[in-house]
DNA sequence: TATTTTTTGATTGTATACCGAATTGCATGC
DNA sequence: GCATGCAATTCGGTATACAATCAAAAAATA
């Protein structure tokens, strides 16, 4: 992880309030009040203030006229910072196809395979192989700082598909675009990781529903 | 601008800061050292550690066993932040290809046709206007979000290009280069403008000597 | 003289005090 | 009943004070 460079209790205070935020748990444009969060928390105010500037530095929470607030996404937000995730992990699949070493492949395919097995019921296992998957991708393309960027662009998590699609379809148009992607990355075909990989991106967050949105 | 958005006097110890070691005026490995700088600008240690939070969660200083130190980036390093900035810039003249509208282009347009008239011997004119070029390709892209993620990808100032290069030569590559995005956003070509972009920053990379770099 | 221990100074991390600006509530007048 | 102005209060920005920690110098011992 990026920024897990602190030190003491500013450390603490800034992973509590970047997960309330990111987890949905502090409501956009809740107003954050120093006081109130360093009484809850048992700090005093300066490693609360020095949280904030972190925060403030990754746009999860914006100035107000007084004080700091949490960032209201708009859709338009949603989709701006969407585009980033596909310009840079679309990146990442080209580099991987360049670079990826046996080991990165032999990776990709056992998690591309696990997936392969699991029933459409098993929601936190998908989850976390589909993380997996595209960690590995990220990892083959062997450039730490793209780790850091894309984590940037993460600033909610998303949520569950829209109703009208099943898991199922969910399940299986996932394992498809999961085995075109790695089949370009061992076949060595950049340009064609990279399409393949925002296709996928693209139709994943066309399904998904995210939370940490204000008034829609 | 992205952070832009901080009040009093942290905000200009932060910009003092930031300038100072993307400039290369504060050199790698450098420790910050609170108290001196809190002297230097006339504030006092508060402000100080808030900006370098903020530089902190930038990656432009990294923790030392005690306090901060400028980050020194290696070749590595910097390659990996080219490579985000070919994916991010170059997305952004795809998007800009998609979406530009009529002004974008014609603003676009003025600022080539100025860079045409330039003389090799106007070093300033031809950042500026370069500058200003790539800044209008990322505006016509309609994504504000590309705006600070690139601007987050980019930790020290380009330099002198490599001596055996010269102004001319430089010069009508990046014309060249220049005219052909130009020429993909305007036919609405969005593959071939991000193939375009993508080939114009991997040579100009390549042909660039870069500042803040560390011990060799 | 080399190596370990002690001490001292420097520097960070945290808490608190203070000030000024902004907001809110109330009172007064129309 | 509504607007306006004033007072009180809340809150953020900054400075400072204090405690904890680390590093380097000095002293002590082998």
């Amino acid at each position: 992880m990026a920024n897990t460079q602190n030190r003491g209790r500013s450390q603490v205070v800034y992973e509590h309030l970047r997960g309330a935020i990111v987890s949905g748990a502090l409501r956009p444009n809740e107003p954050l009040v120093e006081a109130e969060i360093s009484e809850r928390l048992n700090v005093s105010r300066t490693p609360v203030r020095e949280s904030l500037q972190r925060l403030a530095t990754e746009e999860l929470i914006v100035p107000r006229r007084r004080g700091w607030a949490v960032r209201e996404y708009s859709p338009q937000d949603a989709q701006n910072l969407a585009e980033i995730r596909v310009a840079l992990e679309g990146y990442a699949a080209f580099l991987a196809a360049e670079r990826a070493e046996s080991a990165d492949i032999e990776r990709l395919q056992t998690i591309h395979e696990t997936r392969l097995t699991l029933n459409p019921d098993q929601e936190d296992e998908r989850v976390r192989t589909n993380l997996a998957f595209h960690n590995a991708v990220i990892e083959a393309a062997n450039n730490p700082s793209l780790h850091g960027a894309i984590r940037a662009s993460t600033r909610f998590y998303f949520n569950r598909p829209i109703a009208h699609e099943t898991p199922e379809v969910l399940m299986r148009q996932g394992n498809k675009d999961h085995a075109v992607i790695l089949q370009a990355i061992r076949s060595r075909k950049p340009k064609e990781a990279e399409e393949a990989m925002r296709h996928h991106l693209n139709r994943t967050y066309k399904m998904m529903e995210r939370i940490n949105f204000g008034t829609p």
